[in-house]
RNA sequence: GGCCAGGUAGCUCAGUUGGUAGAGCAGCGGACUGAAAAUCCGCGUGUCGGCGGUUCGAUUCCGUCCCUGGCCA
C-alpha cells in the first residue's frame, strides 16, 4: 500500500502556523494534530501557548493535554499516537492536518525510528542514577569508546548512547543503520515563518502569555508539580519559576523568556532549513494579506 | 559652576608598567534516530568618546573639549 500523504503546517514558534491551520482545517472539516512536545503536558496551557477553548470547540484537536507533567514523553510515543489519531479521523470521515514546530516528531513519523532493543528497566535505573552525577566531559570520553559516531553529540544524547550500549550490548549507531519499517505516510508542509519580524511577534506573545496570567499558572504548578518533572523543561517556565521564588524580577524575567523563546526559533529554522525536504515545503509569510487564500491553495495542492 | 568616578564589541565589564585588546551575555552558523521548547558544537576588527601634544610608535602618558553618574554649591 502507496504511503498516504499528510498536510504538515509547522514554522518556528509565535510565527502563526496554529491561526492559519484555525482558519483552514475548519472548511475542510479536517482535525487538527499537535505535533508539540510541550502542548502534549496537561495544565501547562498558558506558557505553551495552546490553543484556547474555544477553539477546540470549534476545531477537533489530537495531541493537546495527552499526559501528565511528570511523565516522560518521547518522538517515538507521538509517532505511534499521530498514527492512530489519523486513522481514527479516517474512520469518521474527516481529514487530518499536522500542525507543530517539533521537527523530531515529525521525522518519528515520516521517516520511523528504528525498532528499540529491550532494555531491563531496573538496571536501567540504575545506570541513569550513575550516570547522572557524572559531568558531560566525562560521559563524551565513555562515549567515545562505547560509541564513537555518537560522541561529539550533546549530554542527552551521550546518556543515551552509553545507556544502550551498556544495557544492549549494541551500538546506537549501529542500530540506527539497520532498516527501519517504511513509512505510512509522506509529508506535505508549509512552513509558516513572517521572517524577520518574528523576534517581535515572540515578545508580543510573551507580554500576552504574562497579561494571561501565566506567572499565577506557575505559582500553582509549583505546588502540585516536582522541581525536576519533564514538563518543566519548556523555554521560559525556569525563568517565570525564578520570579515566582523571588530571585527573578519581572522585567529581568519577562527578557529571559523572550531571549530563550528567539533561542528556540533559531533551532527550529535551522531544524527545518537542514532536515525538512525542501522539494515538499511551500513557505507562507503568515502577515501577507493573502495568507489564507496562499494556504488554501498549498491544501487543495496535489503532489506526486 | 566646583570636586570625584567613569566613557573599550549590541550589553555588562576586564586589560594593555606605551608595541592597535578579551571574557560573560546577546547575536550568527551548525549538529540532532525514544528528554527535542531538550541537549550540544563552532564563530570575537572594535575610529579602546572627540581633537591636539609628547613619542619611532598612543587605546595606554599630558592638555583640552564633549558625554554619563555621584557629591558639593
Amino acid at each position: 500500500m502507496a504511503a498516504a500523504e499528510l498536510r504538515v503546517i509547522t514554522g518556528p514558534t509565535a510565527a502563526g502556523k496554529s491561526g492559519l491551520a484555525l482558519a483552514l482545517a475548519p472548511r475542510h472539516g479536517a482535525t487538527i494534530v499537535s505535533a508539540d512536545s510541550r502542548q502534549i503536558y496537561r495544565h501547562f496551557d498558558i506558557g505553551t501557548a495552546k490553543p484556547s477553548a474555544v477553539e477546540r470547540e470549534a476545531v477537533p484537536h489530537r495531541g493537546i493535554d495527552v499526559v501528565e507533567p511528570t511523565e516522560r514523553y518521547s518522538a517515538a510515543r507521538w509517532a505511534e499516537d499521530a498514527e492512530r489519531w489519523v486513522d481514527e479521523a479516517a474512520r469518521e470521515g474527516r481529514d487530518v492536518v499536522i500542525v507543530g514546530g517539533t521537527g523530531f516528531y515529525l521525522r518519528a513519523l515520516f521517516a520511523p525510528l528504528f525498532a528499540e532493543p529491550s532494555l531491563d528497566p531496573d538496571r536501567r535505573v540504575a545506570l541513569q542514577r550513575e550516570l547522572a552525577g557524572l559531568p558531560t566531559p566525562e560521559l563524551r570520553r565513555w562515549c567515545e569508546t562505547l560509541d564513537p559516531p555518537r560522541a561529539h553529540l550533546g549530554r542527552a544524547q551521550l546518556l543515551r548512547a552509553i545507556e544502550v550500549a551498556l544495557l544492549s550490548g549494541e551500538r546506537l549507531s549501529d542500530l540506527h543503520a539497520r532498516p527501519t519499517r517504511a513509512p505510512r505516510f509522506t509529508a506535505r508542509y508549509l512552513v509558516v515563518d513572517p521572517g524577520p519580524v518574528l523576534g517581535d511577534r515572540i515578545a508580543r506573545r510573551v507580554d500576552e502569555m504574562l497579561a494571561g496570567g501565566w506567572v499565577d499558572e506557575v505559582r500553582a504548578l509549583m505546588r502540585s508539580v516536582p522541581e525536576d518533572a519533564p514538563a518543566w523543561n519548556a523555554a521560559g517556565y525556569e525563568a517565570v519559576r525564578e520570579q515566582v521564588r523571588g530571585t527573578l524580577a519581572p522585567g529581568a524575567a519577562r527578557e529571559r523568556v523572550i531571549i530563550e523563546t528567539r533561542q528556540y526559533a533559531k533551532r527550529q529554522r535551522t531544524w527545518m532549513r537542514h532536515q525538512l525536504d525542501a522539494a515538499r515545503v511551500t513557505r507562507i509569510d503568515p502577515a501577507a494579506p493573502d495568507a489564507v487564500e496562499q494556504g488554501e491553495r498549498w491544501w487543495k495542492a496535489a503532489t506526486g
